[in-house]
DNA sequence: CGTTTTTGACCCGCGC
DNA sequence: GCGCGGGTCAAAAACG
């Protein structure tokens, strides 16, 4: 699909600002998070952060901030390709011209799906620069988690959706694997709603790390994979992929030895595309990620996962501002998709045996 | 051998 | 208070 289905412009506004943002988050490593210090002129809209998170202003926050950026910097497209500029901010919704408003329907209705059918507190998209599969990323700080361990022991990071931060990314497939942290899963859901279950991954670059993400197929937009990141990396960021994992089976696709009815054996190729290609695998060919340097488009979709219900139109406000201000911690990063291809979209495409909503996992025992 | 993936079960938050 | 659903754990299997 080309980024052009996406109304992108819908609600672009705010990208401007928040990519100045989200530059500054992108170059700071600091666990200190201050994201927002850092106000260069602000390059491609690599990266869009936006904090939204004001119930939680913890000063950790700002880290939450880094790492989560640092989660999606890799997809970023060191290469810079993009270079649209990011359009005035202007309201979006004239879009008129956009080829597809439709599109961005589609998205706000994943997240509805995706998150119990509430919609999207904002959407936002980036015009395509060129054409072809875009991506969305939406990045929101959050350091619960971060305090739970500081404060409680372990437990179980059980923290539900309205205290938990959450960053959702919208990426394509292409981008899927351009992650540098390591990922290692530990679980699948199938979702309620969605056809396509829900991958639940955790940090495996250190043992400690919270970083979480989960990575879920758009029942919309088969195409669109909504990542969310939650917690925060509890360790530096890989420079380059991870060795760590001698031993991912990327490239063995038939990793589904039990063919249960309900394995969704496409999934993980998918996810194995995802994870394995990211972090801790070669890229099988870089070749792939560039090809997706041509095509970018870049769509972020904001969701409170706290505020869900707060209001659609506040957030769009708020965004506007918040980019200048990003004062809060959170933030959205906006990425700009890599690429790496994988056939795991013929999986995702329609080949799940089974995947009702029931099939893996414990169905939610 | 080490790491990751798969998968069933458990736990817990949320809504009714 | 109950049920639903999501998120996580843990054991077994697979892969490099």
């Amino acid at each position: 699909m080309s980024s052009e289905d996406w109304d992108l412009f819908a609600v672009v506004r705010s990208c401007s600002s928040s990519v100045s943002t989200t530059n500054s988050c992108a170059g700071h490593e600091d666990n200190r998070g201050n994201c927002k210090q850092e106000q260069d002129p602000p390059p491609p809209p690599l990266f869009t952060h936006i904090h939204g998170d004001r119930d939680n202003k913890e000063p950790s926050s700002s880290s939450s901030c880094n790492e989560l950026q640092d989660s999606c910097k890799p997809f970023l497209p060191a290469t810079t390709t993009t270079t649209w500029s990011p359009p005035p901010l202007l309201p979006p919704p004239t879009v008129s011209s956009s080829p597809s408003p439709k599109i961005l329907m589609k998205q706000e209705q994943v997240l509805h799906e995706s998150q119990d059918q509430k919609p999207p507190l904002s959407v936002r998209v980036f015009p395509p620069s060129t054409s072809s599969s875009s991506s969305v990323f939406v990045f929101r700080g959050q350091r619960d988690q971060l305090l739970q361990q500081q404060s409680q022991p372990p437990l179980r990071s059980r923290k539900r959706k309205n205290q938990q931060k959450r960053t959702i990314c919208h990426v394509t497939q292409e981008n899927l694997s351009s992650d540098l942290w390591a990922w290692r899963k530990y679980g699948q859901k199938p979702i309620k709603g969605s056809p396509y279950p829900r991958n639940y991954y955790r940090c495996s670059s250190s043992k400690g790390c919270l970083a979480r993400k989960q990575v879920e197929r758009s029942n919309l937009d088969p195409n669109i994979f909504i990542v969310t990141y939650t917690g925060e990396h509890t360790h530096p960021r890989p420079t380059h992929r991870n060795s760590l994992a001698g031993s991912t089976r990327n490239k063995s696709q038939p990793v589904n030895p039990v063919p249960k009815p309900n394995n969704p054996s496409p999934l993980s190729d998918t996810v194995k595309e995802e994870i394995h290609l990211s972090p801790t695998t070669p890229l099988k060919g870089n070749d792939d990620v560039q090809a997706t340097n041509g095509d970018e488009d870049i769509i972020s979709q904001e969701v409170n996962m706290e505020e869900e219900e707060e209001e659609e139109e506040e957030v769009e406000e708020e965004e506007e501002d918040d980019d200048d201000g990003e004062d809060d911690d959170v933030d959205d990063l906006l990425i700009p998709n890599l690429a790496v291809r994988d056939r795991d979209d013929l999986f995702f495409a329609g080949n799940f045996p089974s995947w009702s909503a029931g099939s893996s996992g414990d169905g939610g025992g």
